[in-house]
DNA sequence: CTTGATTCCGAAAGCGCTTTCGGTTTAGCG
DNA sequence: CGCTAAACCGAAAGCGCTTTCGGAATCAAG
């Protein structure tokens, strides 16, 4: 099979490569005439670029990666690709191309990023799930690469980023099982070298505090994002004494955890007590009993994240791109008012 | 920021490139001496190959194509990011990227594979949840670009492909539940345009077969893979008469429609009305009650499937490539003895 | 007609790397 | 020492495209 480039339809036509290319991108100086034929020509053999040359003349990469972050098979975890989706959806107006880069561990992270920043294969970098001081946002920031950060690191006032206020969210929660009549609220925490697991936990101490509720560690833990983990911190909970009525999670994949270790104690929750989750997963309305949590927005995030980045990309100025989005509670069936 | 090229790190070490070139890529012709100098100014600074440039010099993409199934955003969906992860893992010992790729509708998905092929930024394409007839693969084979596919279509013997004997598993299935003494057997399928569609039901009609059951269209439907879908055809199927004593679906998302019908209708799941699913999602486990299923085997099928596409890049019989697992039940609450 | 401005296209350089070819050095050996 | 073979590296072409520069052709205006 010939292979059609360039030089074959500029022979093809009896014209030179450049004018092929001219004709081909819209440039303005080429006539009408020519434009057309060009176009039919191209048309006729299926031309298409190679991708990688004009890559290469350009300079630019058309191409924009996504950071995967490590370790996200935990049970049912759509989040990736519905970001994938929405992200790939943003690039297919351009036509440009999405990478999924993973590094093996948190030392190759930074390895990565700087590979990503210097070997030209991208033209931005979306990265997920920031820790509190993120080597990465600094390198990509060092390196001149733009960059979106789906949540944001500790000091965020000077880069780009779209993020749900899970503090805010949280309070909210504390707030909303305080009026249930809870005095005793536990919780389950993700990992503090995430932001987002200080932030969530910093929330619920503001909640606890605007709701006149005292704070205790004897019913605070910080575990892994997995049911496992979560299970086994509220069963602790539960033989604690005196014992929580309400738990709240940091992750739906953890309330669905707690729920376990509730029915495991032969107690039903949502009425003996009362579990919360964050994050609105479609799943929660299947769990036993269906769970009632703090719903991020539906929106199409990814869409609107890779929306910001190529702004950004075409010269728009990061700290013009920051968005934060609020949660709101969906009540299910996991959530009660508490026992007398 | 100076760009450090194969000219800045050449003209430092008073070489000419096409030296340098030679000691970073462990050319036999170069000597001990200058290939240790050439490494240790690279490590200085910091240099890493303009990818687009070896591509265009080599005329290898070093890149794979994961081309994403649309609408994978039903609930709780995590396979496309471990396939991905997995695939990610196996690149990553070359160096090479993996691009996501998806087209936005069915009609788009041919031209999508078309520009693929063409446009020379892959050296390879996984795909998954082949159609019957799937032009997608026509492509691949029309343009010689090596593939494998995730799934089989129903023409299979010629590329190479990676799937789970779901035929058998089904069968196995009707077989299980005919031993608890179900004899009137429901079947909620997925799309028959999938093939994994027409061999689940295939299965479903095999295992009849095999164990002296007849085959009642009245309570098979094909529905979208979706929960509510599936919770609507199971309603119908509660409410006809007689009505089945168990239901077997094509996918764990179904089922998890099928237990929230029977729920609805005042019915326990497992003990009034058996239900099973298919693909052993973890969530599975904190359904209500956790759903019995045949699970596919757990392993990291993205790594597994790319090692072979990797093989077939490498020059290998796409014949040769060709893997059937099996399935196995994993039996959790959602079945039981059929009652009296 | 002549002139200046336009319009259009050919020629050619260049993007950053790889890789062939050939020439110079050095080593090996009688 | 002289000769051949091997080891090493410089020169240069080329991957397929873009884009600048300038020249030829066309046009409008004087």
């Amino acid at each position: 099979m010939q292979r059609v480039s360039l030089k074959f339809l500029a022979k093809e036509l009896g014209v030179t490569e450049g004018t092929v290319s001219r004709a081909l991108n819209d440039y303005p100086d080429i006539s009408k005439a020519t434009r057309k034929r060009v176009l039919e020509v191209a048309e006729k053999f299926n031309y298409k670029a190679n991708q990688t040359a004009r890559r290469l003349a350009t300079g630019v990469a058309e191409a924009v990666a996504y950071l995967m972050p490590p370790n996200t098979n935990t049970i049912a975890e759509p989040f990736v690709s519905q970001l994938l989706e929405g992200i790939g959806a943003s690039l297919a107006k351009r036509g440009w191309d999405l990478l999924v880069v993973q590094a093996s561990s948190a030392e190759t992270e930074v390895e990565t990023v700087e590979k990503l920043s210097t070997s030209g294969r991208v033209s931005g970098v979306v990265i997920s799930r920031p820790y509190k001081n993120d080597h990465r946002i600094a390198l990509l920031k060092k390196y001149n690469m733009p960059f979106i950060v789906h949540g944001r690191s500790l000091q965020s006032d000077d880069y780009a980023w779209f993020d749900v206020d899970s503090e805010q969210a949280f309070q909210d929660a504390v707030t909303h099982l305080a009026s249930l009549g809870h005095q005793r609220i536990g919780f389950i925490g993700a990992p503090l070298d995430y932001n987002f697991g200080q932030m969530r936990l910093d929330g619920y101490k503001k909640g606890l505090l605007a709701n006149g509720l005292g704070f205790d560690d004897a019913i605070v833990e910080i575990a892994e994002m997995t049911d496992e983990a979560s299970e086994a911190a509220a069963l602790n909970f539960l033989q604690s004494s005196p014992a929580p009525t309400a738990i709240l999670c940091a992750t739906d994949t953890q309330a669905i955890g707690a729920l376990a270790a509730v029915r495991s104690m032969g107690l039903i929750p949502g009425q003996d007590m009362s579990i919360m989750g964050y994050d609105g997963l479609d799943f929660g309305k299947h769990t036993n009993p269906p769970l009632t949590t703090m719903a991020q927005p539906q929106s199409n995030s990814g869409r609107e994240i890779c929306d910001m980045l190529l702004a950004i990309i075409d010269g728009g100025n990061p700290v013009d791109y920051q968005e934060l989005r609020r949660a709101k509670l969906v009540r299910r069936m996991s959530d009660g008012p508490v026992r007398p």
